[in-house]
DNA sequence: GACGATATCTACATGCATGTAAGTTACATT
DNA sequence: AATGTAACTTACATGCATGTAGATATCGTC
């Protein structure tokens, strides 16, 4: 079984894309491999191969390996701002609803991959890539600061204290929630729970 | 300046090690590359310009790269599950002070290396090096239950959750606490301050 | 249908990390 | 002091990721 064109051994026909969707398809399968084989798979080639071209091709869109994991740092970080920004909507429409808001911003470290890239671009020193989620975040704790206007220099104090719980907990989850999970025989979403029963004690 | 030897051009005299000593400056000089300079940076010319040797030597004391590299996850889980241990015993002789535990277990992930070498392990996929901190979260589930022996099974559930809450959060916080903190404008010790006000939650 | 822009490919070059083989030297033992 | 073990080095080989140059094919436009 070939994953090649049509035949092997006769050219193949080039398949031609506009820029974009040639940059969109190569970092939908980068985003791929480095959530499921890591930061290290993340190669021009590895990358190439799935999309059916070939690296230097990758080069000539990205200009080099490091723009195009660039780009991928870009793209997740602005879905994670968005899913952000939608779990601010969510709690404007519907406040006291903590578990829909833990599990908008879990889902968005776990399945969209937030998380192994902010420990990807942690580790690899990258800090620079994350300045987008700053403002991401004021919006978050502006939003909930809104929501929950009682006093106004100890909410402000609260509610920093609740992002940073659920974030830096959704994170650790997202990365190493699996294992330690199955070391202490708990369910899949013992995490979601124990933050959504903590949350309201920041707020309330 | 020179990192060399005593001259250069003339043949250095060689330092013969013990294998184990070898072994362990590798290790130290290993752990603070990965500490400092992230996965990437932990390669044989690496560990051998630092520690004066040849890469080729390292090859000898330890195999292979893999070799190096599943003996630094080794050297590291060990000095976590020996942390744990200790705040085992910290738990066991002074019971009743939060803040020392979560001290404990976070400077064990934090200064320690072992949020990012849970990291590195978690995105790379090797989750067998996770194994010897298995039992280690055990005991320490075991001892949190004598300490704090009231009702059986509710008992074990409230442990789970509180060890689950706090190497989570630990992890998290090792990793990114300090860009999310910036973020946030929080104080340096915002994370463990939460963490500490909330353990007794799950214990009590 | 011819043409121009450029997306794509082939072929080659380079640097680095890893690995191997064989020689060299330090140190303990005798 | 002679000797053997093995820690250590040098020299070479290999594979992979990245990058460059030039050729080729595709598609919109005239």
């Amino acid at each position: 079984m070939s994953i090649e064109g049509p035949e092997i051994g006769t050219t193949a026909k080039r398949r031609r894309r506009v820029p974009e969707v040639a940059r969109r398809e190569a970092l939908v399968s980068a985003r791929r491999l480095l959530i499921t084989s890591g930061p290290t798979a993340v190669t021009l080639k590895a990358v190439g191969d799935e999309i059916g071209v070939t690296h230097a091709n990758l080069i000539h869109h990205f200009g080099s390996a490091a723009g195009l994991q660039s780009a991928l740092m870009e793209s997740m970080v602005r879905d994670l701002t968005d899913a952000l920004g939608a779990a601010v909507e969510q709690l404007r429409s519907n406040p006291g609803a903590p578990r829909a808001l833990v599990d908008a911003v879990f889902d968005a470290f776990d399945q969209g991959g937030a998380g192994r890239l902010a420990a990807w671009i942690a580790l690899s020193g990258d800090l620079q890539h994350l300045e987008p989620v700053r403002a991401a975040v004021r919006d978050l704790v502006d939003a909930i600061c809104e929501t929950f206007a009682a006093e106004g220099e100890q909410t402000h104090h609260r509610v920093t204290s609740a992002v940073l719980f659920i974030a830096l907990y959704a994170f650790g989850d997202a990365v190493i929630g699996a294992p330690l999970r199955d070391m202490l025989d708990r369910e899949d979403d013992a995490g979601r729970k124990i933050v959504a029963r903590l949350l309201p004690t920041f707020l309330f």
